[in-house]
DNA sequence: ACAATAACTCGTACATTGTACGATAAATAT
DNA sequence: ATATTTATCGTACAATGTACGAGTTATTGT
């Protein structure tokens, strides 16, 4: 009957001086999203519900939807702020485009791998002024390095494309990797149907960031102007 | 309180000498399947639900998990279902080693396109055994193109990425375009914060099977033997 | 022929989720 | 003081995946 929690200390009761508020600073939506962050760190893209994230905001879950429409809001800014970039300012060096380049899609990469829900998280929502801010650099680097405009938005869509196939592939794959060796292992019993992939290790491959770094060269080397 | 359902046929009766089951054949993993692709085809990723599916095919919910042992198994099914391919047989044709692997991957990317919700489930189920099938033989097109074995690997997961990021942006973006127009348009007014993508109106660029196909060159450049 | 067993179907029940709807309370404006 | 805005949160509900076990039908063993 009584306190349904034991009554350890019954949510949000303060009246007039009390211990400032044990450790929680009034709801909002940085905390909320940092905080969810957290969560989506620690539990991935399944652990992150509406109750937890209040639990740990020591808020009640309708609360939350104060400050924020729906679920899917929340991902929206974790998402968003996961990756924000910190470089030089936009227009110094006219030199090393390539340089340049592969650097902001290295960090970009290095970013969301960083948080492995990110990666296909993105795909829906391209929007965020951070990931905008991303592609309009992108954008510069190319175009400064005499990309034609006419040539502009495939160039930067094939690189997305890269990156983002690139990165969605590991964070799954780590995510699990138990089930990739297994996956090798059934491979190994059917080698009379893969021959060829199982003779390579396909699945158990594991120089990701070698690959990474020849295939966006090679991407960059056709793109570049002649 | 009589039937539930104005008690239409209440479901699943069928003593003995009645019309053969109005059109349902038995339950069945391949019947349980099919359904489920066209309930995606029509009502996308988070259309499909236990008992949608199970209506569909004239059965209640529980039966489908005599046939399956959880939700995620009737994705893997779907997907796999999806993804198989029909090609000349494996080992004919020397000569034009380019050709068949964009044949084959832009058959690949094709299917999934067909099935917008495909690509996004692909890279966390990368074990079917169509998909194995696709890139046992893309490593095979490539081992005899002359790729050392050293070199297999990176060629082949390149390849798969930019084929993976290309189709789950793209499969993304179809799925709510009229989210990219808005997103462009909000971008048209912060046009000082990101110039450049506003002027070559980049969320807007519609010639992706060019942009597919003039990456894909690139990528192929790199990867074949000096 | 009949009994035993396997193959299959499905209703009920439950825990977990997102969130609509007000009822509060606290801060601020009038 | 009173009214309004800002913020919090309990209750309630509908939708979901699936555990459990009771049914039914088909197959097999004798």
């Amino acid at each position: 009957m009584a306190a349904k929690n034991s009554g350890a200390r019954s949510k949000r009761t303060r009246r007039t001086s009390e211990r400032p508020p044990p450790q929680e600073p009034p709801l909002s939506r940085e905390r909320i999203v940092t905080t969810a962050v957290e969560l989506l760190d620690a539990q991935g893209i399944e652990g992150l519900t509406m109750r937890r994230l209040a639990d740990r905001l020591g808020a009640g879950v309708m609360s939350l939807y104060w400050h924020v429409d729906k679920k899917e809001d929340v991902f929206d800014l974790a998402l968003d702020a996961v990756l924000d970039y910190r470089a030089s300012p936009p227009g110094n060096e006219p030199q090393d485009w390539r340089g340049e380049a592969i650097h902001m899609l290295e960090d970009w990469r290095a970013s969301m791998l960083r948080h492995p829900w990110s990666a296909s998280l993105l795909p829906r929502r391209v929007l965020g002024p951070n990931i905008l801010s991303r592609l309009e650099r992108l954008s510069q680097i190319l175009s400064r390095a005499g990309v034609a405009d006419t040539n502009l938005n495939a160039a930067i869509w094939s690189l997305w494309n890269y990156v983002m196939g690139a990165t969605i592939t590991l964070a799954s794959f780590d995510v699990s990797d138990d089930d990739r060796a297994a996956a090798q292992q059934r491979l190994t019993r059917l080698s009379e149907r893969y021959p060829t992939i199982e003779r390579s290790r396909l699945l158990l491959d594991d120089d990701w960031n070698g690959a990474f770094r020849k295939g966006l060269g090679f991407l960059l080397d056709g793109l570049s102007p002649k």
